[in-house]
DNA sequence: TAGTGGTCTAGACCACCGT
DNA sequence: CGGTGGTCTAGACCACTAG
């Protein structure tokens, strides 16, 4: 008998389960041993497999529940996360300057989808901000944002003159949790308009909703100029 | 003194801290007690402090370094995890027909971007596939994908009128890195006629390279159909 | 170089849920 | 029911880095 390797980290763990499962000693659906026998195999203590086990998990690699154990999870699924920066230190970061336009900002009775999202009786009415962010000067994106005020009533004294309601609500509104949506979009001729390409233009759109529990905070629309682009490793 | 509210679960503890941060007890920058100091006041293990801190550096809320402490974080970047399904499993989770049409395959010389994304020779040969994604009988995703033949040689013999290659190498490809980008592009004549929609129209475009350590294993560009999106909860 | 987070350990109890 | 993962604990050593 040669000297076992040994995988004193969760890391060691994790890099061996992740590659007994990409050289298909463990297949899709396979159950793999419980962590007491992980434990012993490698020479560590259960909890530092459970932590590696854990993280495959998180990954969409394995499946695990209770009692009936950890399995490789047959339809792997990539998981890619973003990062999804307020626009001013988006630009920013990129050495650009940052500008900020308010276009418009008032209160008004949303259209029907928003008041559908923001969970709102007919006749309620909500603040309507729409503004363009600038890098170098050039439009970047716009953002047509309602905010309900019957959840952030704040809202109604802010200025988004100097701060963009973007920023406001990171600094006055808290949520529990939101959804997101990217998609891509021609451009409407106003938006078209607003950042100087042609109308039909591809934009890279991103519609957020926030909740504080069960009521709505915001709705917005961020449309990027043609060029913008996300990117994330995986 | 009043009996003190026990925090002994890591969750506990974890909303806890984060409602400290958005009630502003712990403002932006300010360093927080160190995880000895919480462990006492919380009545817990220090362990259970740190899992709490982790969680919540990971979703980007603290910053912490060794020796320097812990902080709440500046600029609180939101954090959004998406799933890179595979698109037969996309399609069918919608309760769709998957359809698979290959239009071309073909060992060629790639151009020059893609043989630099791929870190290939000026003379070095590449599988080239060009595919179309159909759900329910239409065009749902174009797939515009080159294989480095020297990383993954088993490709050059593989079935691609059968099996996509994005499932193919799923199944005989392992890869331990890569990157996505998302982006709205501009549909070209070949694509729209493809698609079946107007040339020009706004199309999500998902490019995706793949590494196997310092090699090159694919690079895949991903163009939909419009009305396409990626949805997910922060 | 000293203080902080990062991690490992050995043991324990518990929640869950297949069988 | 009983096996599995989920978690907590108390203690320990280590890696990193700010001062």
């Amino acid at each position: 008998m040669t000297g076992q390797t040994r995988f004193n980290s969760w890391q060691a763990v994790h890099d061996e389960v992740l590659r007994r499962i990409r050289e298909r000693e463990w297949k899709p659906g396979d159950s793999i041993p419980n962590e007491d026998d992980l434990a012993r195999e490698f020479g560590c203590a259960r909890s530092t497999v459970n932590r590696a086990l854990r993280a495959l998990a998180d990954a969409g690699l394995l499946d695990r529940r209770r009692r009936a154990g950890t399995r490789v999870a047959l339809h792997p699924v990539g998981k890619a996360t973003l990062d999804i920066p307020v626009i001013r230190r988006e630009i920013e970061a990129r050495s650009q300057r940052y500008g900020y336009a308010l276009q418009s900002r008032q209160d008004a009775v949303p259209p029907g989808p928003v008041r559908a999202v923001l969970n709102l009786g007919p006749d309620a009415r909500a603040q309507h901000v729409l503004a363009l962010h600038l890098a170098d000067g050039r439009p970047q994106a716009i953002e047509d944002r309602w905010i309900n005020l019957a959840t952030v009533p704040q809202a109604a004294d802010a200025d988004f003159a100097k701060v963009s309601a973007n920023e406001w609500l990171v600094d006055n509104a808290t949520y529990t949790h939101g959804d997101i949506t990217f998609s891509a979009q021609s451009a409407t001729a106003a938006e078209a308009a607003l950042l100087g390409v042609d109308a039909g233009a591809a934009l890279f759109v991103i519609d957020r909703t926030t909740w504080h529990h069960d009521d709505a905070v915001t709705t917005a629309r961020l449309a990027y100029a043609p060029g913008y682009r996300i990117q994330t490793r995986i």
